[in-house]
RNA sequence: GGGCGGUUAGCUCAGCGGUUAGAGCGCCUCGUUUACACCGAGGAUGUCGCAGGUUCGAAUCCUGCACCGCCCA
């Protein structure tokens, strides 16, 4: 365990004497170092207080692109995770956040393609092995830019775990699963029209094709009927050059490779055309046109081309027709050897001419500009194409069942439940899985193939002995040139981080894992795959919950982007304000799943809430009684001799730990923050360290006493940096190192023990009697500001408190004297001769407090201003009386409304008749 | 086209069946009392998008509508 004495040394400054404003960045660095060197993240490590008796808690870090650089998006998900984590190793639970980076194939060979350029190099020039080589180097300096700003913002990550998902470890956990998967039949092979990006000139899954509104145009052009006298045996024959059936396209290219033309069958215009032939222009084949109840008789003419090889809906036609499938683009989508004349043209300028010279023989009827969606590369914004491909496919109708399954009994939770209908949605509709992808960087697909075609799927890193088939020996077969889909190497992330298909100690005690934290906005990439490869490979669900964050955007609500220039750098801002105070904005004010803007003031808010906890703390820390010593061990405050502020406090610190647990239950971490930022700046600073101060100084104390106060606040504080210390773990930790300790302290309040609400710190009593005095001292305060007078003014005061809050009044006098600036305060133990001195004083009621402050002379002015604001007061009571009287009034709301409630509606009335008649009496 | 979310103070957002709807920022008035001006005291500001409904009671639940945003097709 880490000595106290090791963060001293990274310290600015002498440590007693805290400087005047908070300076993160002056004690980050050193706390994070003490964190590192106390072996505090690991939790087997040498700082760890885990108890293993406990439910391990386990947060598997959602890898970052390894090529990418930290954003506040990134920022803020890290500190969700290192909050839940940080919340959990204080309860001394076995806490696991584990971190990693993903090699992200397309997105890293984007970038590392575009590197290339710039020396004149591409990925074919340097040749697949080169290629790789080149990316090994590449990520090597890249990941080191990733790990150290995950430093920055303090994420509490076992770095002793780090795992990469190019790892020799998540390897075998690819090659092992999908040999299981083929096994099995959920993975297969074969030709399936596929999305291609002719820029990544790969395929891409569903989700990576990015619908664009798109203005193009829509063309109708003639097909000729096939002359039917000419026709020969097989069907084909010339072009009848004054029979044609028009039909309008948004792709005029695609014609090359049409095999047909659909009508609808029940659209009149055509029926005598169906079981025609047609002629397609260029290539001079004949097709037939068929009829197919998908076609949408207004659209364009009503009647289709059918292009089987290079559209979606199309693909599905021909399959129900048996129509040939033409494939005529290339990997490159220019036009391939079936396009007649215009094979090699790239598919634009293939367009052009097809269209001139259709206008040439006056095929074309007409041109219109055109609406529509065009689905775009989410990388490189090509035009995807849809093509026919060879590939591998994952059959995805079992697993989501079981994803669906698992979420629909509970046995993992979706949160916020609302996103738990687009889970389902989009989890029964799910299409298989391609996970082909002609790329270099990523796991290489285990599958050979045999110069007969036969297949072999192996997990063994060394490659197949011999055809599984036929047996031919390993040197006549060939791997499969494809690599895998990034997604499904992070698809087994939650277990393959784990050593899985290992049995490792880590698998066993710490899978399944506890919560899976993500943006809402990469719901199906990640959480749908990781649900249906674990519970298919693990037979468990990989967490019990999916908690899902909002997006970070800009303060107009923009999502932020480096091309749009308004992103904000978390390390700058950690530079400016402290990590802690980022960490802080970026969870206060939020709720899961919703999105939240983030600017400067919100910033600013934070780092001010993190400068005025340093300076309470330098006040608590400064105003140690002499009585105790520096080193002194801490004590509990001793009940005897603390006062009713004293409890005041504590209940409040009480009530401020079970809110906080009931927040943190319930993953409600924007109330989290919410409940402790009131707690401390509101109760803590406002109230209690003002009410301490007094008895610190009053001199006429018992020593007992002040000691008291002081224990009172130091164990306020200390309950407040434990609940704090998960979101704001720097400046928690900075000055609990300097707060007194008991023995059983560890060293770090990183590994501290969370707080438990004692039940005997509530104190009902004291709580609402101590409430009702501070409520008098801020009715004091009002009146003295309404009526305009001097702040710095001390004037006399009487005041009537009821015999049961007398004793706490006689406590907090001092107190009450000091905060309402009231000498003499006098308490008159005679409400009416309270009420009859009015004369020339200013009234005050604070519930069943009154009091006369008595200004050294009331000049008329004065008294106007005074005569308003209990005007103002009677005006508002009024109503609210009315509004008290009208609800009693009603038979239904005393006979059908709860007890507790009528009971509380007529207290309510009674008090505020109290009110009226003794504001209308001052008035009078 | 289907779905989801939002619409609450000038701005950004909490609240999601029970007294008088809150916070931060901003605004107004005051103030440097030895933790903090990254501060303190006090104040003003709301037909809780619109229209119906359920209920003793609705910002909160239901229905419809409008506008904004997102997701899916």
């Amino acid at each position: 365990m880490a000595d106290r004495d090791t963060m001293k040394m990274h310290e600015a400054g002498d440590e007693t004497e805290l400087a005047k404003s908070y300076r993160p960045g002056e004690v980050e660095h050193g706390i994070f170092q003490a964190w590192l060197d106390a072996d505090v993240f690991n939790p087997d490590g040498a700082g760890s207080r885990a108890d293993w008796a406990k439910q391990p808690f386990v947060v598997i870090q959602p890898p970052p692109n390894v090529t990418g650089s930290l954003h506040l998006g990134h920022a803020q998900r890290s500190t969700v995770e290192d909050l839940m984590t940080r919340h959990a190793r204080m309860q001394r639970r076995p806490a696991l956040f584990l971190p990693g980076l993903d090699h992200a194939s397309i997105a890293a060979q984007y970038v590392l393609d575009k590197l290339l350029a710039a020396k004149g190099e591409t990925r074919q020039s340097l040749g697949r092995e080169k290629y790789l080589e080149a990316m090994w180097e590449f990520v090597r300096t890249t990941r080191e830019t990733i790990l150290s700003q995950q430093r920055r913002v303090g994420a509490s990550l076992d770095m002793t775990r780090l795992r990469f998902t190019m790892d020799e470890v998540s390897a075998a956990a690819v090659r092992e699963a999908f040999h299981r998967l083929y096994d099995e039949g959920l993975a297969y092979r074969t030709e399936a029209l596929i999305h291609w990006c002719p820029g990544c000139r790969t395929s891409v899954s569903d989700l990576e094709v990015i619908p664009k509104e798109t203005t193009g145009s829509l063309w109708t052009m003639r097909y000729h009927l096939v002359d039917e006298s000419s026709a020969s045996a097989d069907g084909t024959g010339a072009p009848d050059p004054n029979a044609w059936i028009s039909v309008a396209t948004t792709r005029p290219e695609t014609l090359l490779g049409d095999t047909a033309v659909a009508v609808n069958p029940d659209d009149p215009r055509y029926t005598a055309l169906i079981g025609r032939k047609a002629m397609i222009p260029f290539v001079d084949r004949a097709v037939p046109i068929i009829a197919d109840a998908v076609v949408d008789t207004a659209f364009g003419t009503g009647a289709v081309k059918i292009t089987p090889a290079h559209d979606n809906d199309d693909y599905d036609t021909g399959k129900r027709h048996g129509l040939p499938m033409i494939t005529v683009l290339d990997d490159a989508a220019r036009i391939n050897e079936n396009g007649a004349q215009f094979a090699g043209l790239d598919r634009y300028e293939a367009r052009r001419q097809i269209v001139e010279a259709l206008q040439e023989r006056g095929d074309i009827d007409s041109i219109k500009p055109h609406e529509m969606l065009i689905g775009r590369c989410q990388r490189s914004d090509d035009v995807v194409e849809p093509r026919l491909k060879t590939q591998w496919f994952i059959r995805v109708a079992p697993l989501a069942a079981a994803a669906l399954e698992a979420t629909r009994e509970g046995k993992t939770q979706i949160l916020p439940e609302r996103f738990v209908k687009v889970w389902e949605h989009w989890l029964t509709e799910m299409r298989d899985w391609n996970v082909s992808r002609q790329l270099w960087w990523g796991h290489r697909i285990p599958a050979w193939y045999c110069p007969d075609g036969h297949t072999t799927v192996t997990a063994d890193p060394a490659g197949p002995k011999s055809c599984d088939v036929c047996g031919r020996p390993a040197a006549e077969l060939h791997q499969d040139d494809d690599i895998f889909d990034t997604w499904f190497s992070s698809g087994l992330w939650p277990f393959s981080t784990l050593g899985w298909p290992e049995k490792t100690r880590d698998f066993e005690r710490f899978y399944p894992g506890s919560v899976m934290e993500t943006a809402y906005d990469i719901i199906f990439f990640w959480v749908a795959r990781m649900m249906m490869l674990g519970i298919h490979l693990t037979g468990q669900a990989p967490f019990h919950t999916v908690y899902l964050s909002g997006l970070i955007r800009d303060p107009y609500g923009q999502k932020m982007s480096k091309t749009k220039g308004n992103s904000v750098d978390p390390l700058e801002t950690i530079d400016e304000v402290g990590a802690d105070a980022l960490r802080f904005a970026l969870i206060n004010g939020t709720a899961p799943g919703n999105d939240a803007r983030l600017g400067a003031e919100k910033l600013e808010n934070s780092r001010n809430f993190a400068n005025k906890l340093w300076n309470v703390a330098r006040f608590v820390l400064g105003a140690r009684p002499g009585s105790i010593g520096p080193g002194a061990p801490r004590q509990l405050p001793n009940r005897a001799a603390a006062g009713p502020a004293e409890r005041w406090i504590l209940s409040r610190a009480a009530a401020t730990v079970t809110a906080v647990d009931k927040a943190m239950a319930a993953y409600s971490f924007g109330d989290v923050s919410q409940t402790l930022y009131e707690a401390v700046w509101n109760e803590y600073c406002d109230w209690g360290v003002e009410l301490a101060k007094i008895r610190l100084a009053d001199e006429s104390l018992p020593q007992a006493e002040r000691e008291a106060t002081w224990w009172t606040l130091v164990d306020a504080l200390d309950t407040y940096l434990r609940l704090l210390h998960p979101i704001m773990p720097f400046i928690t930790e900075a000055i609990w190192h300097r707060l007194p300790h008991t023995a059983d302290d560890p060293a770090l309040l990183i590994v501290a023990d969370w707080p438990v609400a004692r039940a005997e710190a509530a104190d009902v009593a004291a709580e609402a009697e101590v409430a009702s005095l501070l409520e008098l001292v801020r009715a004091i305060r009002n009146a003295r500001a309404e009526a305009r007078i001097e702040p710095a003014a001390w004037l006399p005061v009487d005041v009537f408190v009821p015999d049961y809050i007398g004793a706490t009044y006689e406590a907090l006098r001092p107190a009450i004297e000091r905060l309402a600036r009231a000498r003499p305060l006098r308490r008159e133990p005679d409400l009416a001769a309270v009420r009859s001195g009015t004369e020339g004083g200013l009234s005050v009621i604070a519930g069943e407090i009154e009091a006369v402050v008595r200004p050294a002379a009331k000049d008329d002015a004065q008294e106007g201003r005074d005569r308003a604001r209990l005007e103002r007061d009677l005006a508002d009571a009024q109503a609210q009386l009315g509004a008290a009287r009208a609800r009693l009034a009603n038979d239904a709301f005393t006979s059908k409304a709860p007890e507790a409630v009528v009971a509380g509606a007529r207290a309510r009335a009674a008090e505020l008749e109290e009110l009226v008649a003794r504001l209308e009496q001052l008035l009078a």
